[in-house]
RNA sequence: GCGCCUUUAGCUCAGUCGGUAGAGCAGCGGACUUUUAAUCCGUUGGUCCUGGGUUCGAGUCCCAGAGGGCGCACCA
């Protein structure tokens, strides 16, 4: 524990001094089990927005518990307001109802301390809907004192590292965390409604395939230190499923990966994986926009348009579409075409145009030159076609056209929200496509992953043609809650140890 | 990894030209029976992120380091 300043714990010890005065009217905090609550906060102003001022409903009495988070005291009487996981409710409390003993616990409560009120509601003077208090129980002691009551906590830093203090006095980051839970809630709800089967594959895997990027490495005692990997996707694993007959399932499960920490990237964070057997990438972006317009109408109450940033954004059906190369070609005055694109050299010479640094690989260059002339357009929901099959190591071959798979990625935002494509189940195909990632591994792009040849071989069993999808959930979170980093919609973002 | 910004009371923030530390809130004492950032009177509280340096004197200037934020690079 860290120490306290001298401030502070005198702040602590004024608290101790309250918990003290409780104990000794025999009110321990700590003591407390249970409280049959049967009302919140919302619900109280909701049933009761009826009652005009002066009025007061004392037939019906209710539990509530909740935080003190203001306590306004004026003599003989006092007005506190309870926080509750829906929002706040003002308490009435009167010396001459409820004795001078109880009135004392009262003026011993603290801001943060946890309370438990029972009685009426009435609408006070000055318009308020507030709970007239005839019995409470303290629930619990706060003994650090909390930040500002007008400000909140704005030190970020703190607000990571101590999450449950941010929750507690800025709403809008509990609000933005109820969210998060409602858009998986309602995923979830979506995919169980069409038939998938949710299931949980391996986290610590021999071979960390599926993407491109650095594992996490572990050691597994029991089987004499052998070194593992925590997975980077969950995708091979789940076309295995796919391969056993399972036909439809997805996983959301946590993805480790060992790179970079920025406003879009925590090394752990949240993806859906979602494999239909017998459907191609068209039923499948189908599917995806279905979703998405969906989670857009929970989040927006209903409406297909939310404000993100300075934008409004439509998700309205249908999304736009646009090839991969026709967009390039698009927006660079059809100066970068499909020719030059395609072929290795061009798009080196295309790199250094942009005036991009050169790159390692054929594949990494056309990503660098898509970020920068396409991606920036893509703001409202746009679905990009037709990847070039350099990039797309795991997905099928366009028919009739086997430089391109049958692949989209959904943008949002200048935001990649998904990545699908119909899922190659050819096993010669696949391993040749390994042994070719194996080469770029040679030439230094530690990052493509070990080919995971038992993957190989489960397609050597035969895998019906099926579509695929991942979406990344942290960053849809981010777009649909208008948050620019992804630290505001993770609860316990990665921070350095120590502070 | 590079660049810019940031770190002062429990919280939110000031701090001028280098002259010995300030406010509001919270806390503590008091007044107050419909307040809501309650109000009014009084009052406590400091490792100025850390370590060096310059100086008669450093929160302030210089160097190094730490934490954090943002951007770049990296990252499907």
């Amino acid at each position: 524990m860290d120490e306290l300043g001298k401030s502070e714990a005198a702040l602590v010890a004024a608290r101790r001094d309250n918990l003290a005065a409780l104990r000794s009217r025999g009110n321990d905090p700590f003591a407390q089990t249970r409280y049959p609550v049967d009302a919140s906060a919302n619900e109280l102003l909701a049933r009761y927005g009826f009652l005009e001022v002066g009025q007061h409903a004392e037939s019906e009495n209710w539990y509530v518990a909740g935080r003190l988070m203001s306590k306004r005291t004026m003599g003989k009487t006092i007005f506190a307001d309870l926080h509750d996981r829906t929002g706040r409710l003002q308490c009435y409390i009167r010396k001459d109802e409820i004795g001078d003993e109880a009135f004392a616990d009262w003026e011993d409560l603290d801001r943060g301390d946890l309370v438990g009120v029972h009685g009426f509601m009435f609408r006070s003077k000055k318009g308020d809907l507030t709970l007239h208090v005839l019995k409470f129980a303290v629930l619990g002691k706060a003994l650090m004192p909390l930040p500002d009551k007008w400000h909140g906590l704005q030190d970020v830093e703190k607000r990571y590292r101590q999450r449950y203090v941010d929750l507690i006095v800025n709403p809008e980051v509990r609000d933005a965390m109820i969210m998060r839970s409602r858009i998986i809630a309602e995923t979830r709800r979506f995919i169980d409604a069409r038939g998938f089967y949710e299931v949980e594959t391996p986290t610590l895997l021999h071979v960390a395939g599926g993407a491109s990027a650095r594992p996490f490495l572990t050691h597994v005692n029991a089987l004499s230190g052998e070194q593992m990997q925590l997975r980077i996707a969950t995708e091979l694993n789940l076309k295995r499923l796919i391969v056993g007959g399972m036909e439809r399932v997805y996983e959301i499960g946590r993805i480790f990966r060992n790179e970079g920490i920025d406003t879009t990237h925590n090394p752990e964070f949240t993806m859906l994986e979602l494999y239909a057997a017998y459907w191609n990438m068209l039923d499948m972006l189908d599917f995806n926009e279905a979703l998405i317009a969906h989670l857009a109408g929970v989040v927006s109450g209903g409406g297909t348009d939310l404000q993100i940033g300075e934008r409004t954004i439509s998700f309205a059906r249908p999304f736009a579409r646009i090839g991969y190369l026709e967009g390039i070609a698009k927006y660079s005055d059809g100066r970068f075409t499909r020719e030059r694109l395609l072929d290795p050299e061009g798009a080196s010479a295309i790199l250094r145009e942009l005036g991009l640094p050169d790159s390692p690989t054929h594949g990494h260059a056309l990503d660098k030159i898509f970020e920068r002339v396409l991606e920036p357009h893509l703001i409202q929901p746009t679905f990009v076609t037709d990847y070039p099959v350099v990039i797309s190591p795991l997905a099928k071959r366009k028919a009739g056209d086997p430089e391109l798979v049958d692949r989209y990625e959904l943008f949002c935002n200048t935001m990649e929200i998904s990545n699908a494509f119909t899922e190659l189940n050819d096993p010669d195909d696949q391993r040749s496509r390994f042994e070719a990632q194996i080469e770029e591994r040679a030439k230094g792009d530690d990052e493509v992953p070990e080919p995971d040849w038992d993957f190989v071989r489960a397609l050597e069993y035969g895998m019906p043609p099926t579509a695929g999808i991942g979406i990344g959930i942290d960053r849809l979170v981010m777009l649909l809650t208008n948050n620019t980093s992804i630290r505001d919609v993770l609860l316990f973002p990665l921070q350095r140890q120590h502070g």
